[in-house]
DNA sequence: GCATAAAGTTAGTCTAGGCTAACAATCTGC
DNA sequence: GCAGATTGTTAGCCTAGACTAACTTTATGC
């Protein structure tokens, strides 16, 4: 269909499928990217109650660096697809299905963390980059980041 | 001026710019999004080029795994903002510009999946992985993947 | 307990990035 | 050299995620 098709014939060692994978890698990058924001927002959230007992929508917009309506539009969107309940001008809670992925990204996080300083990383920059890598790892690549940051 | 200024008071060991810095991460991660799909295009364009001879739109939605009126919509962003140059009906070309970005985001990209590689991963999940971990690293994190891979 | 400050909401705007449907141009094979 | 297939464009729709301006509600301090 593609051109590459009849191009496979004169091909040395790619395989056949090359193209068909690079579409999937594109699509996978495109769905964490929808994940990102709820993903960094759960944590926060979580993160937000242990420590101050409760989380406010003006301490996530603090933290996340955007403004108070951005927070509301994104928290009604978050109550919207079951990650956390809200009443008005009240602070925020999970759900279960919240807190439950927001324990899976602060596992997630911890990890590639702990590993880019294991590497050698300063912490800042380590943090920074954490934040962004940590939505692009699969299972299998925090596996091998958890054990390379343990054997070191 | 948040709730943790006067929280700091009781604060054990987390250092009082904590705050700051977490927007300054989040703030970096929105930036580098911004960038990813542009960052893409131009690398894949680079290649397509340097592949089949031209960037045509259409091989460009199939690799990408988007449609083609994604395609030209995108194809428009990055016209306007300097890194290719189009005709209509015609196939892609990079400017300077986008020469330049595309030759850095291949040389990010192939560090990045050489240092995945070189943990011990699958080359299917390496390549996935790295398409959405090279927009989220730094010179530094980049440099240090670079030397872990070589000395591997 | 009331005035004011702080926090939260609502409305409206904008851009990016995805899609489908419909149409236009180009390429290909005969 | 033209019919049909392929490719490209345009228009229009949608959602996410950012913002400002304006307003309402809640919290605070005196
Ligand atoms: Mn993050
Ligand atoms: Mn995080
Ligand atoms: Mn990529
Ligand atoms: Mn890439």
């Amino acid at each position: 269909m593609t051109k590459d098709d009849h191009q496979d014939a004169v091909a040395r060692e790619p395989d056949p499928r090359t193209a068909d994978n690079r579409a999937e890698a594109f699509h996978g990058v495109r769905v964490a990217r929808r994940n990102e924001l709820a993903e960094d927002y759960v944590e926060l959230i979580a993160e937000l109650i242990h420590t101050q007992g409760e989380a406010r929508p003006v301490d996530i917009a603090t933290k996340m660096g955007v403004t108070a309506p951005t927070v509301a539009k994104t928290l009604g969107r978050l109550a919207r697809d079951g990650l956390i309940t809200r009443a008005k001008y009240r602070s925020v809670f999970l759900t279960d299905e919240g807190r439950a992925l927001a324990k899976e990204c602060r596992h997630r996080h911890e990890i590639v963390l702990r590993f880019l300083l294991s590497l050698g990383l300063d912490s800042e920059t380590a943090e920074r980059d954490a934040e962004g890598i940590e939505h692009h790892v699969s299972e299998r690549t925090l596996a091998l980041f958890a054990a390379f940051a343990n054997r070191s």
